[in-house]
Order: structure tokens, then sequence, then C-alpha cells
DNA sequence: GAGCATTGTCCACTTACTTGACAAAAGAGT
DNA sequence: ACTCTTTTGTCAAGTAAGTGGACAATGCTC
């Protein structure tokens, strides 16, 4: 099921330690200002390292926001995948279960919450639509994947348009909710239900 | 109640990583092997570290073995002080699920069990008894506090007593167990009543 | 007692991180 | 439009951390 924990040899434990004290470095000071007001000096301070080794790490301001946001995203993905992995019998159960936890997550998400209340984030946002190629691509493949190891009757073109479409969706109503997060799963989950459903019993819609 | 959860800055867990990860792959190596047929130098590839690196960290292979047994010790140190936060209103109660706790998960855990089940861990071995000066006073004085700051009307050296009898009667019985761990559990905690209720009550024997 | 493995230490070497400096770009204030 | 300031991104020189190879000393074993 999950990957084995095998030993990680320290260097590359000492990386990742870095680039993750820096990520989170970044989320932390999210909390208190925008990111538009959060130099990279301040980021790599923050961590306790010097503003060198963060451009060492990370290219640019650039490439580190598209880090951070695509760590969330990373994030949310395993909390969806799980969230599908406990309702693999109803098809429409876990759509509507897997929408709601990301709603409902990404209603109290800090860094979320940072690009869709604040002012100071326009960078941070345009990761997730005009610049959000890649993420959207990495989601749609991760959701696809999981589609598909659920329900492998399923065609995989059918999987990956299913896949695409709802990551958009969910980006959208995370980045603009429309109500209570449950009544928007609830609504959504409903207006795929026969799609799916189809889908699940004869392969194709 | 539990110390903040503060940022901490790259270099200090970075460094805490290495000595963790060395401890670890030493516990791993334990899994298969004798302490005494485990080198140095397997500790250190196994970290993926280089042997210089490992002596630098830590002195000696005497002082690692310190330093693996006390880093043990502490763990078990924080799960019999949650243990005892669960019954504060009932200091017998408290003894038992406590020194219960202790003798099952010791029973179990693999360095545990490696120094009491196999023949090659005699230098392990004396790091508990005729070598664990500092292991029992840093395991008598955490749990002397964890008395203390539970039923604060015992005096201190009546929690200090207590707290050497019990830690030496747990590495006893741990190196040596006699029949079920919950019997002996509830055989000793048994024993330490009466102790334990007038001291509580009158605040002192 | 000869041979072999391990411990603990030393030193030269590479790699990671730091420090201070700088041009170029972006804003803020006048 | 123009300066003043700040930040970004890059460089070079310096320090610290980890590597790799070598060594005497100890201990084992055959």
């Amino acid at each position: 099921m999950s990957t084995t924990p095998q030993r990680v040899p320290y260097s590359v434990a000492a990386r990742e330690l870095l680039r993750n004290t820096l990520l989170d470095a970044a989320c932390h000071e999210l909390q208190s200002r925008h990111w538009a007001d959060i130099t990279m000096a301040d980021i790599a301070v923050a961590a306790g390292v010097s503003r060198q080794t963060l451009y060492k790490e990370f290219g640019s301001r650039e490439e580190f926001a598209q880090v951070l946001v695509m760590r969330e995203a990373e994030s949310f993905l395993d909390a969806v995948e799980h969230a599908v992995g406990q309702h693999l019998s109803d098809p429409a159960k876990a759509l509507a279960a897997a929408f709601d936890l990301f709603l409902t997550s990404a209603a109290e998400n800090p860094l979320l919450r940072a690009i869709v209340i604040e002012e100071g984030a326009e960078e941070l946002l345009a990761l997730l639509t005009t610049q959000g190629k890649p993420l959207v691509e990495r989601a749609a493949d991760r959701l696809t994947a999981v589609v598909i190891a659920g329900w492998p009757l399923i065609r995989r073109r059918d999987a990956e348009l299913l896949g695409d479409v709802l990551v958009r969706l969910a980006i959208s109503y995370a980045a603009l909710p429309d109500g209570e997060a449950s009544a928007t799963a609830a609504a959504v989950s409903s207006l795929f239900q026969p799609y799916v459903e189809k889908l699940v019993r004869e392969g194709t819609p």
C-alpha cells in the first residue's frame, strides 16, 4: 500500500530538511505578513540560513513560490487520495468526500488563506491559475492515477478528463468559495454522480 | 503544558538529524546482529556518513552506546510521564499504569530486547546497571519532577526517594522480567500503594 | 607470535554554507 | 522625470562540515 519507509542516508535527509525548513519559514512569515512584504532575506533569516543558500537551493523568488505552492498541493493530494480510499465501494461517495475534505481544509489552510483573502499575494495567486500549468497537470495526474487505481474499469482517457475537470473546479472553488464547503461539495458531486456511476459500471460514458 | 514548538534554525535541526540518523542506524543494525558484531564503520555506512563524522559527533564507541541507551530512556520517560498524567486523581492507579506501560513496552523494545535477550551486549547492559549512574540519575530526576508536578503536597525528599527506588526497580524488572509485565506492575504498585497514598494525603509518610 | 580487524586519531581534500560586495530592476517620494 | 532606497540575483573569498586515506595501538584468533 504505502511505500516502504526505507532508511534515508543523512545527506539526502539533510537536503530535504533544508528545503523544508526554508518552506516552513516562508509559511510562518505568511501568517503575519503579505507575500509581497516578505523578502528572500526574511525567509533565509527565519530559516536560520544565509540568503545565498536559499538562492542555491531554489533558483529565484518565483521558483521558490512555485515549490511552496506545489508542496502544499501535494499534501492536499495526499489527503484527497486517502479520502477516496475510504470509499472505494461507492464512487459518488468518494467524490463527495474528497471534494468536501479538500474544500474544508483549503478554507483553513494558512497558505491558501494568504492567497485568497489577503491582497498582497497576486504573485502566488497566479501560480494557481494563469501560471498554474505545472500544478494543474500534476494534480490532475495524481487524481487520474487515484481514479484508475480505484476503479480499473474506467478508460484512461475518461479518467484523465475527470481528473483535469475536478482539479480545475477544486482550484476555482478554493480561490473563490461559494457558500459552505460541504454544500459545494455535495452539489458538485451530485452533478458528476450520473457520469461517474455510468463510467464505473460500463467502462464508458 | 508542553514546550512551545518554536521554529528550529536549520543548523540546529541538521545536527540533530545527523545524530538521530546515526542512532537510528545503530538501532536498525541491532535488529539483525549483536552489538558486539556491529562496528563503528557499519554504523557510519548505515547512516550514509563517514566514520570520521561519527567519531566527531560522538567521541567514542562507549560514548555512542551511552547516548543510544539514554535516548531510548528519554522516550520511555516521555511515555511514562504521559501515563502518569492520565491518572492525576489516583496516585496508586498512576503508579500501576506507568509501571505497566513501562514493562510492556520494554518487553517489545528492540534495543532493550537486544540487551536482555542476546548474549553479545554486555557492554550495553552495563550502561543500565554498573555503569548506569547517569541513566539512573536522569530517570530518577524526571520521575521525581513528574511526581512533584502531579502531587505538590509531597515533600521533595520523599519524591526523590520514590523516584530513585522506582527507577531502580523498573530497570531491574526490565533487565530480568519475572512473569507477565502487567502482573509485575500490579504487584509492585500494590506494594507501594499505602506509602504513596499516605504521602499524597498527609505530605509525609 | 603472526595475521587480521577494529578503534581512535591525524591530515589533506572536497563540498556546503557564510559573508560582504555589486549591478540591475522596481518602487516610493518629491 | 529624478533621486533615494530596497530588493533581487550573482559573484568571489572565507569558514565550517563532512570525506577518504593513512596510521599506531589494541585485541582476537588461529
